[in-house]
DNA sequence: TCAAGTACTAACAATAAAGTAAGTATGCGC
DNA sequence: GCGCATACTTACTTTATTGTTAGTACTTGA
C-alpha cells in the first residue's frame, strides 16, 4: 500500500499541471492574442476591423497571431471570393471556452497593480 | 446620455482586462516560474531543494525568477545567517492566491490537448 | 490604362528571454 | 593552509519573439 501522496504522485500531478500550464500560455500568450480573443467576444469581424480595433499591432503581427489561434482552433477563418477581398474571424466555441479563464487572469492582475 | 456599452466604454473595459492579463503575464509567465510556484505549495523550501525538484532549470534561471517572484511579492526569501549559507524561499498570501489561477489555466491547457 | 481597396506576404532588424560555462564568497573542520 | 558545502554571479552565446518597411494579387470603376 502507498500513500496517496506520495513524492511520485506528487510529481506526477505536478507535471500534468506544468505541462497543460504551458500549453494553455504557448495558445494564449501571445503579444496580441488577448486582445484579438477580447475583441471577437463582440462577434465575428473581418480583418479590417480588427487592425482598427486593436491599436498598435502591425499587420505581420497581427496576421501571425491569428493564424496561430486559427491552428489551434480558438478562430475560424473565413474567406469571402469577392473583390475586393473579404475575410472574416470568428471565435470557435472552443475560443469562447477561453472567456473564464482570461477574465481569471485580467482580475489577478489588476488586483496585482493595486496591491 | 450616453449608451451603457458605447464603443468608448468597451474600450476602456478591455483596455483595463488587457492592462491585468499582460501584467498577470509577465509575473507568472516566466520559463520556470509556474515550476516554482507549484513546488513552493508543499511548503517552504532551501535553494537547493528547489533546484532538485526542478530538473533542468540552471542555477542562472532559478535565481532569476526567485528574484522576479520575491520582486513582485509572490515568494519570500529568507537568509540564515550560517556557513554553509542556508537561504530559503516560500510562498506569500499573495503568491498563494495564483493558485486557483495557475489551476485554472492548466486545466484549460490540459482539456486542450485532447481536445 | 490606372488608381483604389482589401488582405495579406517577405525580407530583414531589433529586442527580449533563456541557456552555458566558469567563477566568487564564507567560514568550518582536517 | 586547503578543500568542502551552499548559494549565488558574471560574461557570453543562442534562440525566440516582435517590429519595420516595402511589396503582391486581384478586380472594379473612372
Amino acid at each position: 500500500m502507498r500513500k496517496a501522496n506520495s513524492t511520485n504522485s506528487i510529481n506526477e500531478t505536478r507535471l500534468h499541471l506544468l505541462c497543460g500550464m504551458s500549453h494553455a500560455l504557448s495558445v494564449i500568450g501571445g503579444r496580441w492574442k488577448a486582445s484579438i480573443l477580447f475583441s471577437l467576444t463582440d462577434g465575428r469581424k473581418r480583418y479590417s476591423e480588427l487592425r482598427k480595433d486593436i491599436p498598435g499591432v502591425s499587420e505581420r503581427m497581427l496576421v501571425a497571431q491569428l493564424r496561430e489561434l486559427e491552428a489551434d482552433g480558438l478562430v475560424e477563418r473565413t474567406v469571402f471570393p469577392e473583390v475586393p477581398p473579404r475575410v472574416e474571424y470568428a471565435l470557435t466555441d472552443f475560443g469562447r471556452s477561453t472567456q473564464p479563464m482570461l477574465r481569471e487572469i485580467s482580475a489577478w492582475g489588476a488586483k496585482h497593480r493595486k496591491g
